[in-house]
RNA sequence: GGGGCGGUAGCUCAGCAGGUAGAGCAACGGCCUUUUAAGCCGUGGGUCCUGGGUUCGAGUCCCAGCCGCCUCACCA
């Protein structure tokens, strides 16, 4: 039997001698009268002596994370909540049942104790048990405790291990959650409704990203999960919902990396009787609360060794960013020169020479296409401080109002911060004609071999031909939000369970039913 | 998909000069009634990712594959 297989047995077998002593192997509840967090609230600042006075009766229960034992008597760390409280025991203080158990316990077992506060000869705040009870049992042994868990594939295959060893991972879902929470509040504050539309829809749009494929059996149809809400949200515009946003995941076909995760939470929010240039003023002051929800009360957050402060938030054009965030001196160009072909070519040589990268602008390219190449290439990464990017050009925006003044481009902006986009917004293109014309551009790319083109939503159509009030929509990553708010270097740090490849056999069903067997042999005897 | 790095005990990691595999934690036995990475004495524990190859001999060198991490590319 290899070591882990004995560990196993083991501490499977201590279950039974925990039944031995006389207690329930897997019992019922716990009448807890506080949590750890709470003792830990009222009585970090309760000194010795006031505890002496005052002999604090408490009921706990949580994980064992540690274990000293000292003869006739021991300690023991005990973990809830990601906080913990030590536990002191002696033989001659609690039934000689309790005590027993105490010396089989392992770490990771959980357990109830009651008893009273005091604090030990170095001061720690520690309940001294009067009884203890067996709640239940960690059969696997728990990661190294010095160190803790850090191999990061385990730790999101097994979130769980992770979250009760490493602390910072229970904080910064916490901390996701204030943001969720904050953000809702704002919403509701300036009276927006919160909805919910289908994850599973017949014809996939909102975004230009390949879709995963479904299928409904009773109905017979082949269903996309939604790489976006957007044209739901849309309709409901229409429907008279002026103020409307959703919170939930969306779902593209592509690959991973630190900053994406095929499933991922987006919020999105449409604004009737609004234009890009009202979103980006609200924006600001959306990150701006959100940040102070998490940062208590500051708006600026650390991120990968640089602060980011939501204070305010930059507003440039395309243009105007990749003048200001050309990472080459010599070779600046001017806002005017952008618009010209040739000269955005000589920039992607200079790109190219620079970052070993590959931008081809030689083709029938536009220079409003060129730019936002050149723009992603050369400079988005480079844009740390929050900031709304500005007027994008028209081909890659097939949902976006034209400017007035200038039809190769639309009035849309993104906001980029810490090297990543966290947010695409812009002034609806609500006429249908139009829109008709520019889903069939789309299908027209769709059928050239584009898996991320959009196809001809007519349901989409016939809803703007009733008529879509001029609105400006807007989506935020909020799991990117949530890595700058939380410096959390990698997407898979701020989702609980991200998506890995399915990790092979296991063998834990076998195990067990090994270390049942054994149990069965025995109590037939 | 390209490149780099890695996969050794349940966990964190050594070992890479080719010569039967180590430490700490965890576990097991013993001592210990204020410890806290408790301590002390003792014990057990490995498909060195897999498969080939080179060699008298491979955790170590070579090749292929699998898996992971980082990075570039792709990616709205």
């Amino acid at each position: 039997m290899s070591l882990e297989d004995r560990l196993f047995q083991q501490r499977y077998d201590k279950l039974s001698e925990i039944e031995r002593l006389g207690y329930e192997r897997y019992p019922r509840k716990y009448a807890y009268t506080h949590t750890v967090g709470q003792i830990r609230e009222s009585y970090d600042s309760a000194d010795a002596a006031t505890l002496e006075a005052q002999r604090p009766q408490v009921r706990i229960c949580g994980r064992l994370m540690t274990k000293r034992r000292q003869g006739k008597a021991g300690f023991a760390h005990l973990k809830q909540g990601g906080l913990q409280l030590q536990i002191y025991i002696r033989r001659d203080e609690v039934s000689e049942k309790d005590f027993e158990l105490y010396k089989k316990l392992d770490p990771g077992d959980i357990v109830g104790v009651s008893g009273r506060l005091f604090r030990t000869r170095t001061d720690e705040l520690s309940v001294r048990a009067a009884d203890v009870q067996f709640l239940s049992k960690g059969i696997l042994p728990l990661p190294e405790k010095f160190h803790g868990l850090q191999d990061v594939e385990t730790r999101c295959r097994r979130r769980y291990l992770d979250l009760f060893t490493n602390d910072c991972v229970r904080e910064t879902f916490a901390a996701r959650d204030r943001i969720n929470r904050s953000i809702r509040d704002s919403f509701a504050r300036r009276g927006y409704v919160e909805v919910e539309t289908p994850m599973m829809q017949p014809v996939y749009g909102g975004a230009l990203a390949r879709p995963f494929v479904t299928h409904h059996n009773a109905l017979d149809v082949d269903l996309y999960l939604r790489v976006a809400p957007e044209l739901y949200l849309k309709r409901l515009v229409v429907g008279g919902l002026d103020r409307v946003y959703e919170i939930n995941r969306n779902f593209r076909n592509e690959g991973l990396s630190k900053q994406h995760n095929p499933e991922f939470t987006m919020l999105e929010f449409y604004q009737a009787y609004s234009d890009y240039r009202d979103l980006m003023e609200f924006s600001k002051e959306l990150l701006a609360e959100t940040a102070q929800a998490v940062l208590d009360g500051g708006t600026t957050a650390e991120f990968g060794g640089r602060k980011i402060d939501f204070a305010g938030l930059n507003r440039l054009t395309l243009a105007e960013t990749v003048v200001e965030y050309w990472p080459d001196a010599a070779t600046r160009p001017t806002v005017d020169a952008l618009g010209d072909i040739g000269k955005l070519r000589e920039l992607a040589a200079v790109h190219n020479a620079q970052a070993e990268s590959a931008l081809d602008f030689s083709g029938a390219v536009s220079p409003g296409k060129a730019l936002l190449e050149l723009f992603e290439a050369a400079c988005e990464p480079r844009i740390i401080q929050p900031t709304a990017v500005y007027d994008y050009p028209l081909e890659a925006s097939p949902l976006s109002k034209r400017k007035p003044d200038n039809p190769d481009w639309v009035e849309r902006f993104e906001i980029f911060c810490g090297g990543m986009e966290i947010a695409n917004g812009y002034s609806e293109l609500n006429d249908p004609q139009e829109q008709r014309a520019r889903f069939e551009e789309q299908v027209v790319l769709r059928e050239g071999g584009d898996g991320e083109a959009h196809g001809m939503d007519e349901d989409y159509l016939r809803a703007l031909c009733y008529g879509m009030p001029p609105t400006a929509g807007e989506g935020i990553g909020m799991d990117r939000l949530t890595m700058i708010l939380t410096n959390s270097p990698t997407i898979r740090d701020v989702i609980l369970f991200p998506l890995l490849r399915p990790e092979g056999e296991i063998g834990i069903a076998e195990r067990l039913r090994r270390a049942g067997r054994e149990r069965e042999a025995e109590s037939g005897e």
